[in-house]
RNA sequence: GGGCGCUUAGCUCAGCUGGUUCAGAGCACCUCGUUUACACCGAGGGGGUCGGGGGUUCGAAUCCCUCAGCGCCCACCA
């Protein structure tokens, strides 16, 4: 059968993918025979479709997952997606839009009928795409942060740790979210790098009972309603006096006290703070510590309300006020002056509007003490984090952690299991069931109550707050038997699978979850089962164009991954990813890239093709194949240690570049033009035994980085039974190998490298043979490695001389000296400037040595072996003086 | 404002505890090549003194100091 010059990922991929499933292969079970190895997907958003950046992390997943089932593990790789809360209500609120359907019309229910609808429809394709790319996921343990398990889970999570005192309700200053009409956790805030041009109005307040004023300088002046205090600092000489004083607030004309507070800066601004509790946190905490009153003029979508006491901003949006009283400050003339003025703005993640600072009553979790374990493990490198410089990002989070707030007030997530049974702040309970809330309401309030006395809190929990306890979930690790009500632990002994395949091995993410997902998966890990959730984390960096611009929608400069699979194959895409991708480094993508990938693909391919044709003969094996097939075996599992070193220290690019060099180089440049026969010549059968033995090494050790070609290749390089599959074949040993004869190797490397740059130099072709004579000091070493230089250089002879021949070109190699005899007059000239040349660097170059020598200090302070080293260099740079001068002579006058 | 990290060939990056893997790799580039696996290729080649300055040392890309530039994380200056 004849076999296309270009490597056709199509007529391959979906072929072994297919088979793959219908085998099972990527199913994982509790197997007491093997060492498990398990990896959780970082579960994709629902609402997404494939990008780079997954591209990316679950190529290096699949690496990981592929290369321990061949190495014997019991390889697992949980795959699932996550319900995330916000961004897909969000996705169907406006799906319902365009409907004409609003929101507000639906009831709950009807609402999450529609999400759920939403989320059958869209929210696998994420899944079903990776397919593509060849991710081996045990896709039967598929699971989603809402399934009733999950669900189930999350609350009984949320009961424990309110009965452990870490879940509080608490009125703090929240960031809101006035679109999605919500609260945000701090990390959903963000922030504009170098801020955002505003316009700072300084604003003048009448003392009472005096026609002085005092002068304050804000960025929101729509907030001056909700005034309560004019703060200054005690310190401040020009104000000092103030303080005890009231100022009276524009328009309002409310009576507001001048108090004292260091915190306020003496050199921004005019040095005098307007103080309005509601609206922004320093100025919460300032009220707390005056006792001032809170006024929240600020309603959940944005407008204003009755509080601010001016009718005619009532429901209109914040920022239409802010212009407009601007305008009535400057017609009452109290507005001083404006300035233009660079501040940071939170924004919403999701929405991107202007996080509003507001007072509102959210669940909490007491985050200090529930994360000291979590602190230490990966401070002590019992989590060890890839690069190790997210440590200190990690560590100054952690010592700084604050309160996570995890209520949001949405309807697509867990709805929190709290139940209110009156109007009082503590008038609730937190129970896992209605059922069990009945019988705690009553033994609460002491009343008689029934389910219709209570109302279920509105509110679901933050996504995270599920996604935190992914390792866990996914093995069920809170059913029933597993989790342990009583001592809020997830015990030992009660779940196989659990028991097996947790602590899982590495998590591979993006640095920019560290904190919102890494960081809380290690505290409930250790929080329920006193155990880390993974022992290795591999951070990715971020997918950018080689402009180094993130890759994002709106700027159109990220490829489709799909299109990208179709046309360089999905063995390309994986390989080009990983080319230029340390851990922690951005990915500069540049298709670039996979073009190199599937240009990779093809060489292998055609090395096949070669080796495919051959046909063999029953003759003894030559002298220079059975050096080449005992230099590759060597050369091999040197490059497996690399390879092996680069692999646990989570280098996969330069494991991938190593397997690249040794297939590219080593296999199919020098080893397969050593032992290639001539045109239509058969070759001997134990050299093709051997090779066909290289080549199956080599698609092992590929495999994890492209498996498609690589299980292609097994299958059709010699017959195999369906399910003798590379993917499940053994990982290649890791043996000794002989350093000698590496370098023999080098040593022929070095004479035909120069022979061809000769050729080149001086326009001989690479048909034409050439003799070559040596004037070496080790003859055995020459003859070991004669038959292969005339292989390798197209050398007729090599014989052994002790002087320069006439008429002949020479080169020196390590310290032997080679001559190429010609027919035709050589230029002397020439090859006595080349030679007189080198000559000099080489004198030079001993000179450099000699002194190092000659240096008393060098001699007794350096280690032994570097002198030896040293002298050693001397030695070979003599003998090679000695011969290039030799032939310089010998080129006559 | 605080903390962390980076700066090595045109580009992207390796170079661990200072001395043969010390100046490397891949890509790009240049020259040559229709050799019967592959032009998605082959052969050969050029290119950096390791951001600047200072110091320690017999010896520094590698340690210390300093200056400059870049990047990341955190943070409550209106």
């Amino acid at each position: 059968m004849e076999i296309s010059t270009k490597y056709d990922p199509a007529q391959t991929e979906d072929k072994w993918y297919s088979h793959w499933m219908e085998k099972g292969f990527f199913k994982a079970k509790v197997n007491p025979e093997k060492e498990p190895y398990s990896i959780v997907i970082p579960p994709p958003n629902v609402t997404g479709v494939l990008h780079m950046g997954h591209m990316l992390n679950n190529t290096i997943q699949d690496v990981l997952i592929r290369k321990a089932r061949m190495e014997g593990k019991e390889a697992c790789w949980v795959p699932g997606t996550d319900h995330a809360s916000i961004a897909t209500e969000a996705k169907v609120v406006a799906m319902l839009r365009e409907k004409g359907i609003k929101k507000s019309d639906l009831s709950r229910d009807e609402f999450l009928k529609y999400a759920w609808e939403w989320k059958e429809k869209y929210g696998g394709i994420i899944l079903e795409q990776l397919k593509k790319l060849g991710a081996s996921c045990d896709w039967d343990r598929t699971s989603f942060t809402m399934d009733e398990g999950y669900y189930k889970a999350v609350i009984t999570v949320f009961n424990d740790l309110h009965k452990k005192g870490f879940i509080y309700r608490g009125l703090r200053m929240i960031n809101w979210d006035c679109e999605a009409k919500t609260a945000l956790s701090n990390e959903e805030v963000i922030y504009k790098e170098g801020g955002e041009q505003v316009t700072l109005y300084y604003v003048k307040y009448r003392i009472a009972g005096s026609e002085d004023f005092v002068t304050i300088a804000t960025v929101r002046p729509e907030t001056i309603l909700g005034d309560a205090a004019i703060a200054v600092n005690p310190k401040d000489e020009r104000h000092a006096h103030l303080i005890g004083q009231k100022a009276i607030v524009p328009f309002v004309n409310r009576e507001i006290p001048i108090i004292g507070d260091d915190y306020v800066e003496l050199d921004f601004g005019t040095g005098c703070l307007k103080v309005t509790p509601a609206h922004d946190p320093n100025d919460y905490e300032i009220g707390q510590r005056h006792g001032l009153e809170v006024i929240d003029t600020i309603n959940l979508d944005g407008t204003l309300n009755a509080n601010c006491g001016i009718d005619k901003f009532v429901g209109v949006d914040r920022f239409v006020v802010r212009k407009q009283i601007v305008k009535d400050l400057k017609a009452a003339e109290f507005l001083l002056k404006e300035e233009d003025f660079v501040t940071r703005i939170g924004r919403s993640e999701r929405t991107n509007t202007v996080v509003e600072p507001k007072l509102s009553l959210q669940w909490f979790i007491k985050m200090k003490e529930i994360s000291r374990t979590a602190h230490k493990v990966v401070m002590e490198d019992e989590i060890l984090l890839h690069p190790p410089k997210f440590k200190n990002t990690y560590n100054h989070w952690m010592e700084n952690v604050r309160d996570w707030c995890i209520s949001r007030q949405l309807w697509w997530g867990q709805r929190i299991p709290a139940y209110y049974y009156g109007e009082g702040e503590e008038d609730y309970v937190v129970a896992e069931s209605l059922e069990e809330a009945v019988i705690l309401a009553c033994e609460k309030s002491g009343k008689t109550l029934t389910a219709a006395d209570l109302k279920q809190d509105e509110d679901v929990l933050d996504t995270w707050a599920s996604s935190w306890l992914f390792p866990l979930a996914v093995f069920d690790g809170f059913n029933e038997d597993s989790f342990d009500t009583e001592t809020g632990k997830v015990v030992n002994g009660k779940n196989a699978e659990l028991d097996y395949f947790y602590p899982t091995d590495t998590l591979v993410t993006a640095p920019e979850i560290l904190f919102f997902w890494v960081a809380r998966m290690i505290i409930a890990g250790y929080e329920y089962k006193g155990e880390k959730p993974f022992k290795n984390v591999y951070l990715t960096g971020i997918v950018r164009d080689k402009q180094r611009r993130k890759m994002s929608k709106s700027l159109g400069n990220s490829p489709d991954p799909l299109d990208l699979i179709k046309q360089y194959g999905a063995d390309g895409v994986r390989t080009g990813m990983l080319f230029s991708s340390p851990a922690g480094n951005d990915l500069l993508f540049d298709e670039k890239l996979v073009e190199q990938g599937r240009n990779f693909s093809n060489k292998l391919w055609n090395a096949f093709r070669l080796v495919k044709g051959w046909k063999t003969v029953d003759q003894p094996q030559s002298e220079e194949n059975a050096l080449a097939a005992k230099w590759f075996e060597n050369r091999f599992y040197a490059a497996k240690d690399e390879l092996e070193d680069h692999f646990s220290r989570y280098r996969l690019s330069d494991a991938l570049m190593t397997a690249y060099k040794l297939v590219w180089n080593d296999f199919c440049s020098w080893y397969l033009e050593w032992i290639k026969p001539g045109f239509e010549q058969p070759i001997d059968q134990q050299t093709y035994d051997q090779t066909i033995a290289f080549f199956e090494l080599v698609v092992k050790t590929l495999h994890p980085f492209m498996p498609f070609i690589t299980e292609e290749i097994w299958h059709t390089i010699q017959e195999r039974d369906e399910n003798d599959c590379l993917i499940k074949a053994a990982w290649p040993e890791s043996k000794s190998f002989d350093k000698g004869v590496l370098t023999s190797g080098d040593l022929l490397f070095e004479i035909t490298t120069n022979i061809r740059n000769l050729r080149n130099s001086k326009g001989l072709s690479p048909k034409e043979e050439l003799a070559l004579m040596v004037n070496t000091s080790d003859k055995a070493l020459f003859e070991q490695i004669s038959a292969s230089v005339q292989k390798m250089a197209n050398v007729s002879s090599l014989d052994f001389t002790e002087e320069k021949p006439d008429n002949c070109f020479s080169f020196v190699v390590q310290s032997h000296e080679l001559f190429v005899p010609v027919s035709e007059q050589i230029d002397v000239e020439a090859e006595r400037k080349k030679l007189t040349e080198e000559l000099g660097y080489t004198i030079g170059f001993k000179n450099s040595v000699e002194k190092k020598l000659s240096n008393e200090r060098f001699v007794s302070g350096a280690p032994e072996q570097v002198v030896a080293m040293e002298k050693k260099k001397l030695a070979d740079a003599e003998a090679k003086i000695a011969s290039l001068e030799a032939s310089i002579a010998s080129l006559g006058s």
